[in-house]
DNA sequence: AGCGGGATTTTCT
DNA sequence: GAAAATCCCGCTT
């Protein structure tokens, strides 16, 4: 498999376009694969994005090249990862907000001791499981001990579009993505 | 199935 | 000093 090719477009694109696609994670000589089914889009002209109200030492990862990891911590409590999108010098990326287990379930389960779907179906979760914090800030995803791959595509029939979770401004913008038969999406659109 | 609160700390106003 | 791109538990319908 090989590093996605797409990503400097715009990240509403893109979070589209990694739907499908892998991580790859090694932890301890032991290879942990996931395949990511559900993003966010978020960017400069955004009122929902970190980047909204330009550079700051926090955000400063999703400013430089496309391809990094960018890690936010919230709530006090939680680890968050986006996929840094378009150029160099202005601000977006996708946020991943859930991975279904390809391979490594043993790593994934010990390192999160719950059952089912609830391993991975969310993106605290999802850090948790991975064991990303801020130490992979920044992380370029063509190297190990974090690569992102090409994975499966999916059709258009396959893909919802609907509207952004845990946020309170620009909440009616289609910006997330998620595949409508994996049972690790976060939140389905009601229907 | 849905609502509400607590945990906990970085970041920016 | 308030809010935060969340999660988990307990209680109510």
């Amino acid at each position: 498999m090989s590093f996605p090719d797409f990503l400097d477009q715009d990240s509403t694109s893109v979070a589209r376009q990694l739907l499908g696609c892998e991580f790859v994670r090694q932890l301890n000589r032991e290879e942990v694969r996931v395949r990511i089914v559900e993003t966010e889009s978020y960017d400069q002209a955004d009122a929902a994005s970190h980047s909204y109200k330009g550079q700051t030492p926090r955000n400063s990862v999703m400013f430089g090249p496309n391809g990094h990891l960018y890690v936010y911590f919230t709530y006090g409590m939680h680890y968050c990862c986006n996929v840094v999108t378009g150029q160099a010098g202005v601000g977006a990326g996708v946020l991943i907000r859930a991975v279904e287990p390809v391979s490594g379930q043993a790593v994934i389960q010990r390192r999160r001791p719950v059952a089912g779907v609830l391993v991975t179906n969310g993106p605290a979760k999802l850090c948790q499981a991975l064991d990303i914090d801020k130490r992979l800030s920044g992380h370029d995803l063509r190297q190990s001990p974090l690569r992102l791959e090409l994975g499966i595509r999916y059709r258009d029939d396959q893909v919802a579009t609907a509207t952004r979770v845990g946020i309170s401004l620009a909440v009616d913008e289609l910006r997330r993505f998620y595949v409508k038969d994996s049972a690790y999406v976060s939140k389905y659109a009601r229907g």
